[in-house]
DNA sequence: TAATCAGCTTTTTTT
DNA sequence: AAGCTGATTA
């Protein structure tokens, strides 16, 4: 059932409307409903673009509304900024251009710094270059290195017809905004254009949503102004403020209600994030019982703070509370380990939604890197990832000379393989791996293709003896488990009929396009921005430390913002912890309470201490023996 | 010439 | 603690 003002935002008769939601007040389901409404209301499918953050919440979106029996959601344009401009280049540009990941775009630049000789580093050029992107900004002509970097990367990319996710932004803006009959006809298909979590759009977005809709001033947004925390990825909360001038006659809609969280709970959060100077005005508030008081719990040290968390787990889990419905939030991912090590020990179940995403990993990105060297063996980038892995024998020495005559010839990596073993230059071990190698992947071109997408996967792995290989590394087993969800997921791969690309190629964008891994069964862990968008009954946030949480690096407002986000996860229980001491960068740092503690009422809290360090008194002369292990 | 090993820096957050 | 570079060994 709908409140009164989600009602309202739903029904609204303006197409133009500015839903600001806080957390918890049922903001998906108003998105949802609101779809359905035009729906209803005889909207065809097709006139109507949505927009989520993740892929994740598209699907979502997309269950509820098949839940609702609604008919061609298909034609529904559902997805992230991303996979929607993906759609709309491959159904404009004949299927030119291949997505890579961010870190295929950092093996690029180091390619590029390196073959250029300057020394920079590699990660700085990115940032600058994906900053550039998120405004909607090309290389420049200038003396500045940065410029003279990007210039370079995107003379690379067109060539190799690669593009990296703000590419992807960048160029359907320029595809749009550079052909007016084509803009002309999207301005009339979309009647209306729906976006979640607006606040975290940038500025390219931005300028393609208005590209899209400022004629007929049919632009829907939800949002929540303290909940931006993607300012570091080029967000811009103003976007919102912006909103309200560009779109004169929309309709604002307050949803102020919280339906999620206790009393104790909403009433922490709201006076943390009271401490933000910049905000739009809004006041969550609850029928919700008071509930448990939030514990703070002070440890000596990042181990007896892991400690208190599994120990308290188990006491949850003892009286009947379901793991799934615990979640342990941290603010880097680096803090996880600590806590792993102790629920390994105590034999409880977690599940981490991954710091390193699923598709990045060595060893799906190798059989993707060979299902691509299948599809096209001039893809470089791919070539480089299969050449020697598994070991045959080539090393840097011939990379090197094959890149040479790459470079000079103007050819592909794989015509250099070729040319290398016709002139002679290579004998031995090496001419036999490259042999080998070459001939795998013919034998890959030629069956991959009579081949469904599990099939092929599977065929892959087989001939390219990759059991093998990972067999042989300590961490094993988590990796061929690894590619045995690759291949439940290729199952499970539905292909988009629209597109002019084939299931292969299809399969190949969605790994770079998409997040994804469901989540595991377990306590879920995960940082706090994997966090937006979800809750648990319990919710335990660790690592509340000056330097940490807020991060040294970070904006404070937004790092409040997302202390805000942390808490407002839970539903009834609350647990703040921090370290007095703990392992930094190697060495052992004492640590302050983060700030954030103190910004929370005392009458809300529960305070507990760790128990004193024991000091032994030893008689004089006697010193403790160091311990053999550390 | 390639593979392995040991010592070096290096940390936010992600579509 | 992990990933990368440089040195060492086969």
């Amino acid at each position: 059932m709908l409140n009164a003002m989600q009602q309202r935002a739903v029904t609204t008769n303006q197409a133009s409307a500015l839903i600001l939601s806080g957390a918890g007040t049922g903001k998906s389901s108003v998105l949802v409903a609101r779809i359905q409404h035009l729906l209803e209301q005889g909207t065809p499918a097709q006139a109507i673009m949505a927009i989520s953050f993740t892929n994740k919440a598209a699907n979502e979106i997309k269950q509820r509304l098949a839940a609702q029996q609604l008919p061609s959601l298909n034609e529904l344009w559902l997805g992230t900024f991303h996979s929607l401009c993906f759609k709309l280049l491959m159904m404009h540009t004949k299927g030119k251009g291949k997505v890579i990941s961010q870190s295929q775009q950092l093996s690029i630049i180091k390619n590029l710094v390196s073959t250029l000789g300057i020394e920079m580093d590699a990660k700085k050029v990115l940032g600058f270059i994906n900053a550039k992107k998120d405004h909607g900004l090309r290389a420049k002509e200038s003396d500045e290195l940065f410029e003279q970097l990007y210039s370079a990367y995107e003379k690379h990319c067109e060539a190799q017809s690669l593009m990296d996710f703000g590419e992807l932004l960048l160029r359907t803006y320029e595809l749009l905004s550079g052909h007016s009959a084509l803009l002309t006809h999207y301005q009339n298909q979309f009647e209306y254009v729906l976006v979640d979590e607006c606040q975290d759009t940038n500025a390219i977005q931005f300028a393609f949503l208005k590209l899209l809709t400022l004629p007929k001033q049919n632009l829907f947004i939800v949002g929540d102004d303290d909940q931006s925390i993607y300012g570091f990825r080029g967000a811009v909360v103003e976007n919102m403020t912006q909103f309200q001038s560009d779109y004169p006659a929309h309709e604002l809609v307050k949803l102020e209600q919280n339906y999620r969280c206790s009393k104790t709970i909403l009433d922490a959060a709201n006076h943390v994030i009271a401490h933000n100077k910049q905000r739009m005005s809004k006041v969550l508030r609850t029928d919700n019982p008071m509930g448990e008081a939030i514990t703070v719990f002070a440890a000596n040290d990042a181990e007896k703070e892991a400690r208190f968390i599994v120990g308290e787990i188990q006491r949850l889990q003892a009286q009947g509370h379901g793991l799934q419905e615990i979640a342990v939030l941290y603010r880097t991912h680096s803090q996880s380990d600590v806590l792993t090590d102790h629920l390994l020990q105590a034999q409880i179940p977690y599940f981490i939604a991954r710091g390193q995403r699923f598709f990045d990993r060595k060893e799906i990105k190798l059989v993707l890197c060979y299902l691509q060297l299948a599809l096209d063996c001039h893809d470089n980038g791919a070539l480089e990832v299969c050449l020697n892995t598994p070991v045959r024998g080539i090393g840097l020495a011939t990379r090197q000379r094959m890149e040479t005559l790459a470079n000079q010839q103007e050819i592909s990596s794989w015509q250099a393989l070729e040319q290398l073993i016709e002139i002679q230059e290579v004998s031995g071990k090496t001419l036999q791996g490259i042999t080998d190698f070459m001939i795998l992947i013919k034998r890959l071109q030629e069956i991959v293709p009579v081949l469904s997408l599990g099939e092929a996967l599977q065929a892959i792995i087989d001939e390219t003896g990759l059991i093998a290989w990972f067999s042989r590394s300590d961490d094993g087993q988590e990796r061929l488990d690894n590619l045995d969800e690759l291949l439940q997921l290729a199952g499970n791969f539905k292909e988009e009929p629209s597109i002019e690309l084939n299931v292969f190629e299809q399969f190949l964008a969605h790994a770079c396009l998409s997040t994804q891994e469901e989540q595991g069964i377990g306590v879920q862990l995960m940082t706090l921005h994997a966090s937006k968008g979800l809750e648990f009954e319990t919710v335990f946030l660790m690592g509340l430390e000056q330097d940490l949480f807020p991060s040294k690096n970070g904006l404070l407002e937004e790092e409040r913002r997302l202390m805000y986000v942390g808490i407002t996860r839970a539903k009834q229980r609350l647990f703040l912890t921090h370290a007095k001491q703990r392992q930094l960068y190697g060495n052992t740092r004492q640590q302050q309470p983060s700030r954030f503690l103190a910004e929370i009422p005392e009458r809300l809290v529960n305070a507990l201490k760790d128990k004193p360090a024991i000091t032994l008194k030893l008689p004089q002369g006697l010193a403790l023996p160091t311990p053999a292990y550390a």
